[in-house]
Parts: structure tokens; C-alpha cells; sequence
DNA sequence: CGGCCTTGTCACCTGTTCGTAACATTGGCG
DNA sequence: CGCCAATGTTACGAACAGGTGACAAGGCCG
């Protein structure tokens, strides 16, 4: 099964450039000429990664990575952003886009290849185990919903259970209530800030044993302990 | 402190060797002879790295790398292993196990001790760059919120820690009563600059003998001295 | 339709934290 | 040496943050 791969670009030429290759090498291309289009068809499509150019028509490239960043279906996509200048590529990378790779115009569609399978393979074999996630007796399975406890299953809610994968997913570090109201709540819900105490209660009273895990940050937010 | 290693070989030769070896390195080593006691061990001990054979008894070192890698708490630790086949490299060092390098039987215990150096230096040179601060044996992990002096926790409150951070994050340089007024409390509180002194006293006290770096300096603030 | 589950919001309560004021000490300076 | 301003120290009430129980508004399913 070919994985698909979706460019981004409003210069024809540059698509028409970048689909050869890949297609070439092995990968199912589809494209789209500005921001709107690509998060349409980003998240009807679902590709394995998204190749986007810095400067878009209307929206720019950084809009779109942002989200499709916040977009749950589509969060988890790599992207590789395509810029002419070298000077933004500290914020591509950093934290506030979250991009996955970058390639200064004018690039080499052979290293954009490669940089490609890099990503995918580096993801595939990522998606292998890391789907299931084991903290001591605790474990958590993200693909099927699936919590327990020292192999006894635990009943999770929706909110309960996205609550729990985020905290785990970053386990170590402390999330504000703001930062778990924008991920595991979705973006810019009205949702009064306590609400998200109320769910750590009710996530602490089924998790039982385990929620020795769960550590509030007093002033600050909640925890998983490493 | 010196890292410990732990070495899994069936063989108690092999295992003799390898820790005399390591041992004259300075290095500490503890070892297991079949893969139980290895899992069993390396959770238990959490040490800087595992030697593992390829061949054990009961359970294939093949098994005891996959295991360790799911479980959050050993997930980070680099393996490498050791294997009669030159043949079985590829999936040893593929993405499927995910082991960091490897040595074919028979091996010169002196490029054992080579590798695992530069596995330990590359990591040990990246966990030091991330958000951590580190000032002689105090260390500031601002994600984690964590502050420690000679790796012992310091349980401080949210204002006290950013008080903290903002000191060290601009070391050597005084800072005024306002100035740490703006930049910690935020907006133009309109908070007593006196304030700032008993926030001061408070952070001594619970840096204890870590307090020898905040500095008073009279007629102007207060500085983290470098 | 009716009951059950989920979820967001309150209100109440507790221990902690914070800001302030009052008092003690220190250090610079004449 | 003695004074005064700056800083250290102590104590305390108010404010706050988080835990907890209750509840109502949907949503889902039989």
C-alpha cells in the first residue's frame, strides 16, 4: 500500500516538481494551491505527511501547520515546510509550529525524498510500541482506548481517557489548566479552568492504586510523575 | 557519582569480563544471566545503560529489548548488544529493537568500553541542554518545575520558583525590587516592594545552603551570583 | 419517552500561600 | 562612635487554590 502524501505550494511548478519525485519514488501524491484546500483535503484524506510551503495565497503555510496542529485528526501528521528564508527556520522548528523538517527554496527535490523517509520510517517504527504506553503497572493503549491496571481494565470516559494519554504523553512535565483545556478539550472552549480539576478527581477516583501518578503542581498545574 | 551498567549474559565468563573491564573504565556493574532477572533489574536499578546478548536462556535478548523499550520507565535507556551473527545486525540496530549499537562475538572488550562511552557522552551532553539550569550542584528544571540541590528535591512554591528562575536565568546581573516586581508578579502589581524582600527570605530558607548564591546588594537588589 | 451516563458548573471547605506591617539588625557615613 | 536608611526577621490575617460533593443540562440507548 502506497503511503500518500500531500504538497502544498500555489506555484504549479514547484507541485508538478516535488509529485514527480515522489511519485517517482513510491508515494501517492495529491495537492493542494492555498491554505483552505490543504486543511480540507489534509483531513479528508488523512496523508502519511504534508509537504507546505511558507508563503501561501490567503493563509499563510504557518496558519496551516498551526491547525492542523490543533485539528486531532490531523495533529499528528508530520509536516515539512518548504522556506525561502533561512531566518524563520528556528520558529518552523521550534515548538511553536511543531514541524517535523524544513528545506530552504531552492531545494533539491533528491534530499527532499530522503528527508521524507526519514520521517515516515522514523514514525513507522514509532507507532509500533509507542501506542502502547507503560508507566509501571499502569498501562495505556491509545488505538484501542484502553486503560488498566495491573491488567485490570479500568472504565474510562472520553475526556477521562484523553486527559490521562496527555498527561502521559508528556509525562514529567507540568501542564497548566489552560494547555489541558486546549488539548484535550479542543481549542478555544469557554470552559471554566476548574473543570478541569473535576475531571482529575474523577480520573483519581477510577484509577485507584495508579493515581499516585497524578501530581498537582500547586499554582501551577497537574503532573505525571516520571 | 559513577554510572552503573548492567551487564546480561548467560555466560559468566562473558560477564566477568566485560565487568573487569568496565569496572577499570569506573564504571559500577551489576549483572543478569537470563533475561527475568535483567527486566526485573533494570527497573529496580535504572542504570546508565545495558550490555545485552543476544542469545539467553528461556527468554531471547531480542525479547528483553522489546520490553524494555515499552516500558515508560526503561524506555530510555540505550542497549547495546552483543551477537555471534554478524547476519542478525540489521534488525538489531533497525528500528524494531531499537538497540543504540552493537559488538559481535567474539569482541575486544577495550571497543565495548569505547562504545559505550560515546553512547553515554552523546546523551549525557543532550539531557543537559534542554530548559535545565544548572548552577554548580543547583539544578532548575523549569518544565518539570523542579529545583533540587545535590540532587535533592526543594519543594517550592509557584512564586518562590519563578522568583528563582528569573534570578538565574539573568545571573551575574542585579536586579531591582521593581524590576522583579514587573517580571515576576507580572503587570504593574501594585504590590509593596518590600515584597520582594520577604519572598527573598523565604527562598534562603529553603535553599538553605544553596543561599550562598543570592546576593543582596545594598541600595539596589537582589542578584544570582555567577 | 424515560432512565442512565457523561460533562460542565457551583458552592463550600480546608490548608497553603501571600502581602503587609511591625520590629530587629546591619552597614555606610559623617 | 552614633545615626539613619536599607535590609533581615517575625507574625498574622486575608486571599487563594485545590479537593470535594451536589446538581442540572444534554446525549444516548433501549
Amino acid at each position: 500500500m502506497k503511503q500518500k502524501i500531500l504538497v502544498v505550494d500555489d506555484e504549479s511548478e514547484t507541485v508538478e516538481l516535488v509529485a514527480f519525485n515522489l511519485k517517482q519514488a513510491g508515494y501517492d501524491v495529491i495537492s493542494a494551491a492555498d491554505g483552505e484546500e490543504a486543511l480540507k483535503k489534509a483531513k479528508a484524506q488523512l496523508p502519511a505527511l504534508v509537504v507546505l510551503d511558507w508563503m501561501l495565497p490567503e493563509m499563510e503555510g504557518v496558519e496551516v501547520c498551526k491547525l492542523m496542529r490543533r485539528d486531532a485528526a490531523t495533529s499528528a501528521i508530520p509536516v515539512i515546510m518548504l522556506t525561502a528564508k533561512a531566518s524563520e527556520i528556528d520558529r518552523v522548528l521550534g515548538l511553536e509550529l511543531g514541524a517535523d523538517d524544513y528545506l530552504t527554496k531552492p531545494f533539491s527535490p533528491r534530499e527532499l525524498v530522503l528527508r521524507i523517509k526519514k520521517i515516515l520510517d522514523r514514525k513507522k517504527s514509532k507507532d509500533a510500541d509507542v501506542q502502547t504506553l507503560a508507566m509501571g503497572e499502569l498501562a495505556i493503549d491509545v488505538p484501542r482506548h484502553l486503560a488498566s491496571w495491573k491488567g485490570k481494565k479500568i472504565d474510562l470516559t472520553a475526556t477521562e481517557f484523553k486527559l490521562l494519554t496527555v498527561l502521559v504523553q508528556r509525562r514529567g512535565r507540568v501542564q497548566s489548566r489552560d494547555q489541558l483545556l486546549r488539548d484535550v478539550w479542543e481549542y478555544d472552549s469557554m470552559i471554566d479552568t476548574r473543570t478541569v480539576d473535576t475531571h482529575m478527581r474523577r480520573l483519581r477516583e477510577k484509577l485507584g492504586p495508579a493515581a499516585k501518578f497524578l501530581d498537582t503542581v500547586r499554582g501551577v498545574g497537574y503532573r505525571f510523575v516520571e
